[in-house]
DNA sequence: GTCTATACTCCGATAGAC
DNA sequence: GTCTATCGGAGTATAGAC
């Protein structure tokens, strides 16, 4: 798996989208770049071009794979958590948090505006799968109205992504820094907002 | 103030700082650059290496007067909230909220990594200040440790980034995204994170 | 399918005229 | 203090050879 080695056999499609992550995980989507994604891999910048028409295709393909880790991230988490609803939503703030830091593919991936236009069955099903998913540990908290299942899903959207966004931008004092520890905080932050007086 | 106006005259240094509020409010720190504040300006753009040796510090001014708007800001909210502490730094979130979604200088400009080995002692202060004024609210909310401060402190950011993040990614709704909705939603989240019992 | 080569655009920054 | 002009570098994307 060395830097230089050549990919004139392998699927270059597949490896661009793998190190498509690689380097938003290292350097985020600011600078994200299609020549980046080709030097790291040792094929020239015109090879991608032959995989994926334009730079958004890329990152709608990189998004549709990132909604679909995070909703199975997120899923996971919340079985591990057990049977109690508020425990089981406030597990996908924590997942969001270590998916985000592992990968760089958050909200801004997947919901990206630059990628708004962008005409891509598969990523729609995925992103729309990942809010279902959501929607779906929200409403199973109480007897809430669809309105009040989106408000939930968002508050903890926001605070999971509050917390990596600060991580990311490295924010946080060193010592109380481990991706485990900021996402132990969304968790439980979480968990605060969707049952505050429970527990 | 028309765009083709020339400053010859006025005050260059304070324009380019206006214009680059105005650019990153519109655009975000992803796609500022030196260039597009000279064009806004009508100027060329070899005339803000006058005013600025290069972008950092430019941006270093820009982030020292955010950091101290942005604590008027914060202060200003927090007098309007009340005498309840508690009220006060949750007050905090939605002013932080406001003031980003307005001005795009949020967490990730006034302690953006790019200037984190820039020298600039006016800046330092400014972020300081910010930070004493917040911590200060945490500590007001009951006998709490320093550390203890610190963690309130950052999950009222977390929230209020949060959700100005999904707000400036355009990851809510059209019908219930305005700014107010918004901060209002933050604050009311941050509210519950303090004192979940209160109130 | 990948290459080399190239055109185009944008940016950061500098030199020297005015 | 601002200009014009320019350099070096990065990126997106295309054309055509192999």
């Amino acid at each position: 798996m060395s830097e230089n080695r050549r990919y004139h056999h392998g699927d270059l499609r597949a490896a661009l989208i793998e190190t498509s992550f690689l380097l938003l995980a290292e350097q985020g989507l600011e600078r994200f770049s299609v020549a980046a994604v080709a030097r790291r891999l040792g094929v020239s910048s015109a090879a991608p071009y032959r995989h994926f028409p334009d730079r958004a295709r890329l990152l709608g393909a990189v998004s549709a794979i990132a909604a679909r880790d995070l909703r199975v991230a997120i899923a996971d988490a919340a079985d591990a958590a057990g049977p109690d609803p508020a425990d089981r939503l406030a597990a996908a703030s924590g997942a969001y948090v270590r998916y985000v830091a592992r990968t760089g593919a958050g909200i801004h991936v997947v919901y990206a505006a630059e990628l708004y236009d962008l005409q891509d069955d598969g990523r729609r099903e995925q992103t729309r799968a990942l809010m279902t998913t959501l929607l779906d540990l929200a409403s199973a908290t109480g007897p809430r109205s669809y309105e009040a299942a989106v408000l939930l899903v968002e508050a903890t959207l926001a605070v999971a992504h509050g917390y990596t966004s600060l991580y990311a931008d490295r924010f946080f004092a060193r010592r109380s820094s481990t991706v485990d520890d900021i996402a132990a905080r969304a968790c439980e932050a979480a968990r605060i907002l969707i049952a505050p007086s429970g527990r």
